[in-house]
DNA sequence: CTTGACCATGACGCTGCGTCAACCCTCCAT
DNA sequence: ATGGAGGGTTGACGCAGCGTCATGGTCAAG
């Protein structure tokens, strides 16, 4: 008669193990010796093994119990199971791999490559370090809304670059939210040259948002994220309002009614 | 200003998924509103899908905290950490995948294939239902001590079961234990046989147990087994013993010196 | 005013054990 | 006989990442 520890050491597992099997019912409880000792028959060894060789091949414990007394199909059926289980496992790990390795290469975080890039040639045009992860953080909603479109917006966006207004804008802009003072005049020039652009956008109808246009929270955070990041955008907004533009980011085709005084 | 619903739905989790960020401290809580409802701006949206992103990745929710807060070398080396880990899981898997085709392919359980046939021919030559069983149970053990061992052993097993005396053997343990005998005259006849036939086995030195003898616990397991499976067993291993053999089951090399009375 | 959809906190459940804690039992060497 | 090492016993918490009640307050619409 084994103590508990021969047995687990001869099924080759651990002594906590079996006390667990034990309590959710897998393996019965054997009798005690006189001081409370669990003492194990040979039949326990092999029902310990045969427990132990399913839970390697990856069978749930719960699920262990039914298929020691199933029958053939019924063990065959229960296999089938537990290796589709598995398979999803797996590609689900598989998954993870892919996107892991994605996030190693580029330091994106959310974002497509595409995006990467332009916020790269951002940087090259002389945008500031805190101008360009804002606009990281406005594409990484922008993203998350409509993940496949983003990728279509880019060329478009990526294009505009070469645009000597743009290029200007975005210079103004790092330079008064790099600055401490309340309020900038610059300000008004950077108001002009974006509705410029906007304008400039609308009719040539370069950047088709298509129905995207109809959901506004996306663009409502873009607004707020900037306010947020520096308040100072916040004189921005009203400025583009002044201009007939419903918003600093929303450079879509949909000017207010009436420019509101 | 968002509630955690909106916000949920924006980076595509669950509402409890949220909290749980909160809770462990991965994800800042937000201000409340009069009533007590948790209000988020854009910045928690972006670091929500941030920390979503790394998570779908497989990074183990403990982790990203750093992460993002990680320079590039530091990140890069995490992820290394982190798929390092995926590829033992999914290796683990696919050895359970591995495992449970083989479950499914023979109704083996743990034991290997070589020792299936054997059972199977056992079947043929007239043994009973009970003892293949038995015999199943005693291979699991002995397969659980010596996993590589047993698949030489098999050769030599089942070449004996060309041997007329051996095959009468089984036939006739298969009646004693099938019938409602206390006890059975045939007995005799069949220590007689084994007693026979573990002579010419020790004399031809055909099997060969080389080290393994030393080891006593997996031979008592077996007499064990047996008697639990059978109590009349015991009567059996008496009458070996009075013919000079440690157990019914040992037919190893190693008589004992003198047979007791 | 009611109804249904959301929000809040708190707590248990799941999987398969690992790891204390606090105490008892056995065996072996002194 | 005694002391210490190395077993055994039960009980309880911990882990990862939330799902799922339970119970109760809040909000918006009909």
């Amino acid at each position: 008669m084994l103590t508990i520890g021969q047995l687990a050491a001869y099924a080759g597992v651990t002594v906590r193990a079996v006390r667990h099997y034990h309590q959710i019912g897998l393996l019965p409880e054997p009798q005690r010796d006189a001081s409370g000792y669990r003492r194990y028959g040979p039949t326990a060894v092999v029902s310990l093994i045969r427990i132990r060789t399913l839970a390697d091949a990856g069978v749930p414990l719960s699920q262990i119990g039914q298929m020691l007394e199933a029958d053939a199909s019924t063990f065959a059926e229960a296999v089938h199971r537990i290796d589709s289980h598995l398979r999803d496992e797996i590609e689900r790990l598989e998954t993870s791999r892919k996107q892991i390795a994605q996030l190693a290469a580029g330091d994106s975080l959310a974002l497509p490559p595409e995006v990467i890039y332009y916020l790269d040639r951002l940087r090259e045009i002389g945008a500031s370090e805190r101008m360009v992860e804002g606009e990281r953080d406005g594409w990484i909603l922008m993203a998350a809304r409509w993940p496949d479109r983003v990728r279509e917006w880019m060329p478009g966006k990526i294009a505009q670059l070469d645009d000597p207004q743009l290029v200007r804008l975005y210079r103004i802009l790092s330079e008064i939210f790099e600055s401490d003072a309340g309020d900038d005049p610059r300000l008004e020039e950077a108001a002009d040259i974006m509705a410029g652009l906007a304008e400039q956008a609308y009719t040539s109808g370069e950047i088709d948002l298509g129905e995207e246009a109809h959901d506004d929270l996306p663009f409502d955070l873009l607004d707020a994220l900037a306010v947020e990041a520096d308040p100072r955008a916040q004189r921005l907004l009203d400025l583009m309002r002044e201009r007939g533009w419903a918003s600093w980011t929303r450079t879509r085709p949909e000017r207010l009614a009436e420019p509101p005084d």
